[in-house]
DNA sequence: CAGGATATCTAAGCAGTGTCAAGATAAAGT
DNA sequence: ACTTTATCTTGACACTGCTTAGATATCCTG
């Protein structure tokens, strides 16, 4: 039989590299059609393998979605870093996370919520992912203890718990236009600065210490 | 045939009030297993009625599902006019309302993230659910606006998207236990208080006007 | 009260899904 | 060269949403 299918980098035996293969085939298809959207049939398909295949690499599909999940949360990861990179003053760095968090997540939506989803994200997440937003939080943790510099451990933690639970609402509402629908915007940033600014975000932290 | 089904109020025709049954038995299966886990045979089977019947009553799963959202949007109205009647300042009403938006969450997880699902909440979602949520809305807008008695229209839509996200925010987090594992607590009610005090919300929209 | 129109339900089946067991094929190791 | 192991395929099972064709009860009109 022997497909004729292009091997992609470094083949090591019978297919090519079916694992990555198939990460990247299911990456496409979530990014295009959401989690929901995605079958190991269609993605099988795509790559031209039997529908069992993908089996002898992933334990389940949920195993699979645990793969793209860790790769998106890598994704995650390095956009947040980034985004902390060019400010100076703590409370811009806070502002250019937040920002940055919003813009990923209106970005990649599927993929974002396939991150966020309770099977990966809640306490019952493989382990593997919880050190990767480990490193996540580590992020937010640093940058709210500059912004508070004199506050316990404990204010620190409410702080980060106030200041990702306002962004995240910000990110799920703005991926389906629902934040557009109350408070009509164009940029998604200038608006963000909109509502901290309103809501005394970095003043109203500080102010309580 | 006939079965000896129980008719469970007003019998009108074949098999018993069959819309109203699959809805019930449908929230109940929601409630337990989330609306991943809900098949329509499923629900079918629960009532002793063949697989195809509901396609009689529903064309599609989605409008099921779109029922449900329906009575699980009215409850979560219901939950949110009560929250507001019991407190007389404005600064509290907008407090209990906040409060009483996560505890319905917390409660009732797979319903709220029924009725927050992107088919339903977005853009595309059913016109006769954009009403009812419009009376949510409502409760939200009236609120604010005591608490910013001198605002804009636009400055109080502003704050009502600040102050729905940050809440929504908590919710969503607060549902897989995320927001308990980074700032540990015992009462929900109590650990919002925190968060808001910490944040200054109420304080911090009066101040910009 | 008959008898046709209508509403409601069932039976059977299609296409698609996740998953598994058994076998085929190729690579690696001895 | 021969065995072991890794990789992939075939074929199947149970389940899903959904459709078509027909059965059955209710209703409505004459």
């Amino acid at each position: 039989m022997m497909s004729g299918k292009a091997k992609s980098s470094t083949n090591t035996y019978h297919h090519g590299d079916l694992r990555s293969a198939l990460i990247d085939a299911a990456i496409k298809i979530v990014a295009k059609k959401g989690a929901s959207g995605l079958s190991l049939r269609a993605v099988a398909k795509e790559i031209d393998v039997s529908s069992a295949a993908p089996y002898h690499h992933f334990k389940d599909k949920q195993k699979l979605l645990g793969a793209i999940v860790e790769v998106g949360l890598e994704k995650f990861n390095r956009a947040l870093t980034r985004s902390v990179k060019d400010s100076s003053s703590p409370d811009d760095r806070l502002r250019a996370l937040g920002v940055a968090y919003v813009i990923f997540a209106t970005e990649n939506p599927n993929l974002f919520e396939l991150i966020q989803s309770p099977d990966f994200a809640g306490d019952s997440a493989p382990a593997n992912l919880a050190k990767e937003r480990e490193r996540n939080f580590r992020i937010l943790f640093e940058t709210i203890a500059a912004c508070m510099p004199n506050a316990s451990e404990s204010q620190l933690r409410t702080g980060c718990a106030a200041a990702w639970a306002l962004v995240h609402g910000i990110a799920v509402l703005a991926i389906d236009r629902r934040l557009n629908a109350v408070m009509p915007y164009e940029d998604l940033g200038s608006a963000m600065t909109n509502l901290i600014e309103q809501i005394g975000f970095t003043k109203a932290i500080r102010r309580d210490i």
